[in-house]
DNA sequence: CGTCTTATTGAGGTCTCTCAAGATTCGTGG
DNA sequence: CCACGAATCTTGAGAGACCTCAATAAGACG
């Protein structure tokens, strides 16, 4: 759980399984970092290091090309928060905070590509198509940002676990069939849903009881009743 | 508490009183409306209309000249949370969203400006300044969401009513030295940290019971020690 | 094959919620 | 200006959801 801030295992940039795997994207953006590939870094880092701690001055714009990362918050007495998990294909560092607001911390093995900061500013000088991107990615972070907060403002710890699970099964590279593979640990869940890791144990023991999921280990889940987890998320009378 | 989407007293936009309450601003965007002023609609509402539900079009960008309003998202079952409490100068629909994914309702009777989208958008073109000044405007509210989500997710009942106190008081227009005057109900305030209404009341009490404000009204809060209010904030060891 | 981390389950506690009864405030009309 | 009704607020009592603490189990890793 401690930071460690070490940048491993730079590898020149072009490579070109990371190019194909940034295919996988969420926007429009992916085209437009394609352009700096000669300025951009590819970067690895192992499971639970950090990439960069909330404060750090934002020097770089990181696209995940594979893996899974978290951004968190975490507060001097120990608590913490994750603001939400990055597949490949997402970014951060876009908007205009010359700092991180958030710490950026490696949930499984990443490979991602760092591009400066000032040359991306550079980039966007006169492409409008690149700032209407931009202004896209914001806002759907903004809409995702109040999903969330109705969430845990509203949901009970039943209906949150359902929610997240399907939410994690628009990300295709952890969906096989029916089959879901979680990247992050217990705890990393009950940190994004605001819930003790016990609570997230205990829902899903009783989605299992319910034969709504199956638990083969725990980095898997197994849907058996997709419709019945939709009705959980949808806060409807609990069947 | 139901929606009412009559609006009224449209006022003509020349309206120079308006204009300088206007001046009471958070970000730099205030100087770009004022060049629009010709195409801008003046509108009043009185307390709990609705001026736009989730999911209407976002026909129009709204700057807030006088009163509150509130951004909530409803549930079907009654759950409601409120996003944020919104000022003179703030703004809301800015973004490339199509509709509005929250509701936008008054607090208290408010003055508010429209400014058509289309216009808006032209205006953007060509504008550095105007694009630099929504992108930072963007950046803050997601920056205020992820503190939000925080506060949600990790703190107690007691720290989030303390909290709210310390933000609301860096409202000017609600602070006359030590005295800070709520326009919302305890309601509000419960959707708005997700609580009860009752623990918003029952926080209240300790916190007067300790010394550490007075409540003459139930919308006027007298703050008496500042400094314990930002220690209990702060999620220090609770004094 | 031991050791460490992570996950699960149980027992009990607590914070917050729900339900309910007063108190207060506010708007309205007589 | 006062009275009345409605809405809002406050406080109490009890319940429930989730948490904490603790012990066991299951994997991961060398």
């Amino acid at each position: 759980m401690k930071p460690n801030t070490s940048r491993l295992h730079i590898v020149p940039p072009d490579d070109i399984a990371v190019s194909s795997i940034l295919d996988v994207h969420q926007d429009g953006l992916t085209a437009h970092f394609a352009r700096l590939q000669h300025d951009a870094m590819t970067l690895s880092f192992r499971r639970g290091e950090t990439i960069a701690t909330a404060g750090d001055t934002a020097a770089y714009i990181y696209v995940l090309a594979a893996g899974c990362l978290r951004l968190s918050h975490h507060a001097a007495d120990g608590r913490r928060h994750i603001a939400k998990f990055l597949f490949a294909g997402d970014t951060v560092g876009l908007g205009d905070a010359s700092v991180f607001a958030l710490s950026i911390e490696a949930v499984s093995p990443v490979t991602l590509t760092a591009y400066s900061r000032a040359i991306f500013d550079r980039l966007g000088d006169g492409n409008d198509r690149l700032r209407a991107d931009i202004l896209a990615h914001l806002s759907a972070t903004i809409l995702a940002a109040h999903r969330q907060l109705f969430e845990l403002s509203c949901l009970t710890a039943r209906e949150r676990v359902a929610t997240f699970l399907l939410r994690m099964m628009e990300q295709p590279q952890l969906v096989y069939g029916n089959r879901l593979h979680l990247p992050m640990p217990r705890q990393d869940i009950a940190d994004h849903l605001g819930l003790s890791i016990e609570s997230i144990c205990r829902v899903l023991a009783t989605l299992r009881a319910e034969g709504v999921i199956e638990v083969p280990n725990a980095r898997l889940v197994v849907v058996r009743n997709f419709a019945a987890l939709r009705t959980i998320a949808d806060n409807s009378p609990h069947s």
